[in-house]
DNA sequence: TTCGAATGTTAATAGTGATAACATTGTAAG
DNA sequence: CTTACAATGTTATCACTATTAACATTCGAA
């Protein structure tokens, strides 16, 4: 009879949960969230976010997915507009991930933790390996064009430029750059560090 | 009459809090520790621990304070086996950072977390900033006696470089580096980086 | 010596992740 | 069509957590 009564069944409840598990932490802007608080929000009891997600982590885990796919947006948006091979296509990049910390501030220090069963890191890794192949492919395609005697070195390479821009992230998720150098530019550093690395072999 | 019967009052409760936290954590390699883990080990009932302690955050806090001081003596244990001003300094302190955040993963890991209070997260800043002199310092003078001409950056350039230390160190911590390039070697990595930082204005 | 401050204790609360036992519903086989 | 099972939801319940309240003991100064 009464058609806005809702159903004992939810019908799309995992997924529902992902989108309101983010959304949550968005609006917290911490990845501190409960199960409890996840289920109220999909209007839903506890237990049965249990009968899709193994555990509180599975879910985050799905989150964390959800948080790639945020960074290959940055990314790819970025890319877009900017000639490959070039160095402001790195620059693209590099400002992308710096952007997307600072943006997605929780979503960013979310995506870092590492908890999980094996399996779960396993996945995840995979996850993180593309995104980084992103980042070896363009420099690839800048040293084929600028610096080909580099070219062997185009994966340390790549490993650098990401440990700086993660670094430079991680300091300013954590609010040290201002505490260091209160004048710090981000971006400005990461560019900077860009061109000192790219100018030598690694 | 019992002599080894535990008196009423600990005597030194709040120290021997910090110092079980510290190898609590040290033990089971995570800081994801328990007020009452720790009452138990020093063998006191959880409650007491609050009239040394505000909260739990602020036992870690205090843990964090014990960790500053680790990394401190892994810095200055390097900086004593190098000559001030020369390249293989700047080496040293990195590579103590990086081994103190392999050696102490728990306690690395602990140190850039950032909850706390206002109070609480300034305390912390003003450590941190202590540590960072000392690398500032090496690097102004490293560029007095080698390119006096880079002076004027020598702050951008150690927080470029503590970045990239931090970078690196970080996803060694997550164990992302060898993800990326199975024969990545950190501290090889860092000093290649040190290199091209230092020999480019930034 | 006595009285209050400091520092312990046990009891209790609200909130946590997780499981068990039970309820409802979609769906596929007879 | 119906019936029985698998999928998915609910409420009760558990063991744990951080934290506070109320009470107990002891130290130290007046």
């Amino acid at each position: 009879m009464n058609q806005s009564a809702t159903p004992y069944h939810h019908g799309d409840l995992r997924n529902c949960a992902i989108v309101a598990a983010a959304e949550l932490i968005e609006t917290i802007g911490s990845y501190d969230i409960t199960i409890a608080q996840v289920a109220k929000r999909v209007g839903v009891s506890s237990p049965a976010l249990y009968r899709h997600f193994k555990d509180k982590d599975a879910l985050l885990m799905a989150v964390r997915e959800l948080a790639h796919l945020g960074i290959m947006e940055y990314t790819t948006d970025a890319q877009d507009r900017a000639e490959p091979g070039t160095l402001a296509h790195l620059d693209a990049l590099g400002s992308a991930y710096l952007r997307f910390a600072e943006d997605k501030k929780a979503f960013f220090g979310l995506m870092w933790e590492n908890h999980g069963d094996a399996d779960e890191r396993r996945a995840e890794a995979r996850a993180k390996r593309t995104g980084f192949q992103v980042l070896h492919e363009a420099i690839e395609l800048y040293f084929r064009q600028r610096r080909p005697e580099s070219l062997n070195s185009s994966l340390q390479t790549a490993t650098l430029l990401w440990s700086t821009a993660h670094g430079i992230a991680t300091l300013q998720h954590n609010r040290l750059l201002d505490t260091f150098d209160e004048d710090a530019d981000p971006e400005a550093l990461l560019r900077a560090a860009t061109r000192a690395i790219l100018s030598v072999d690694v």
